[in-house]
DNA sequence: ACTCGTGTTAGCTG
DNA sequence: TCAGCTAACACGAG
């Protein structure tokens, strides 16, 4: 685990938020006339071949985002139709790179200018600039592109994703549309908080590190069920979200959090001092105050 | 030299 | 039906 201050900068959504705007802001609307797809273990489940017979000739017109997915519209000769979408996930290691017309760019393998989206710890001249860990790209008329970079192959990239299996973003979601998400179903679900939280198809959007600095903010236990939850509970933990977004959002990152330094053997909680306390919830690596998030419902 | 963590999901078990 | 576990991916950090 890296120290104070230095956890990995994993895509959480303020980094996806940014990747989108780097595709947002430079690939689109530029025809395509090539595509590498030939990871075929991030572009699952289709085979080499089938992303760049779908995609030639189209251009990217629009950048969409929820949760922690993106995807890319596309155009067809038919206007009113449009062609199939591009989703796009970083996983925990990818980041998007888009250059401009070749002709501004400088030479081949040179990014200065380029926009990067996303976020990872390698330098850009060992990653980015070398153009190293290439797993998917596309290239455009103009002789610029569009690159996915990972070391991991965490990353995911397919046709037509299926988005609507997402919950609503969470990114400025209501606390009452958040308390509606949590406990919508038959019946309220009995499952730890935390693991609810983390569930993209409940909320989209919230990763670990989000998912410990929210629920230390609303100092709710993240074992507790959500059933256990009084309406209060589950309100204040849906401010206490958005804010952690929020500052995720203004400081550069979820990593920017306030209690993540603090994740880490000998840790203090950094608003009342006592030890922090960690243990696997919903089989994630979990910290929280053992002293103001408590495992049961106190009466108040 | 080893272990762990970070996101997601298919596939399985209870 | 729901919840939990594991494997897979590949790397950096400790």
């Amino acid at each position: 685990m890296p120290g104070p201050g230095t956890v990995a900068p994993v895509p959480e959504l303020p980094e996806v938020e940014s990747a989108r705007a780097v595709l947002a802001g430079g690939a689109l609307h530029r025809r395509i006339v090539d595509v590498d797809d030939h990871d075929d273990y991030v572009t699952r489940p289709h085979a080499p071949g089938e992303l760049r017979a779908a995609l030639l000739g189209r251009t990217f017109t629009a950048a969409h985002r929820r949760g922690k997915s993106m995807w890319l519209s596309t155009s067809d000769s038919d206007p009113e139709h449009g062609g199939p979408d591009l989703g796009v996930h970083l996983g925990m290691s990818g980041i998007v790179v888009v250059a401009g017309p070749a002709a501004s760019s400088g030479a081949p393998g040179s990014s200065t200018g380029d926009l990067v989206g996303g976020d990872y710890r390698r330098d850009r001249e060992q990653f980015v600039d070398r153009g190293a860990y290439q797993r998917f790209g596309v290239t455009f008329a103009d002789g610029g592109g569009l690159r996915l970079l990972d070391p991991r192959r965490l990353s995911r990239v397919r046709l037509d994703p299926p988005v609507e299996a997402l919950g609503p973003d969470a990114l400025g979601l209501a606390p009452v549309a958040f308390r509606a998400a949590m406990t919508a179903g038959r019946r309220v679900s009995t499952a730890p908080v935390k693991a609810r939280l983390l569930d993209q198809s409940v909320v989209a959007g919230v990763g670990n590190l989000l998912a410990d600095e929210a629920l230390w903010r609303a100092k709710i236990h993240p074992a507790r069920g959500v059933d256990t939850l009084r309406r209060a509970d589950l309100d204040r933990l849906g401010r206490s979200l958005q804010d952690a977004l929020a500052d995720a959002v203004a400081h550069g990152g979820v990593h920017t959090g306030t209690v993540i330094p603090f994740r880490r053997a000998g840790g203090r909680c950094p608003r009342c001092g006592a030890a922090m306390e960690t243990g696997a919830v919903g089989g994630r690596t979990t910290w929280w105050c053992a002293r103001e998030q408590r495992p049961v419902a106190h009466q108040g």
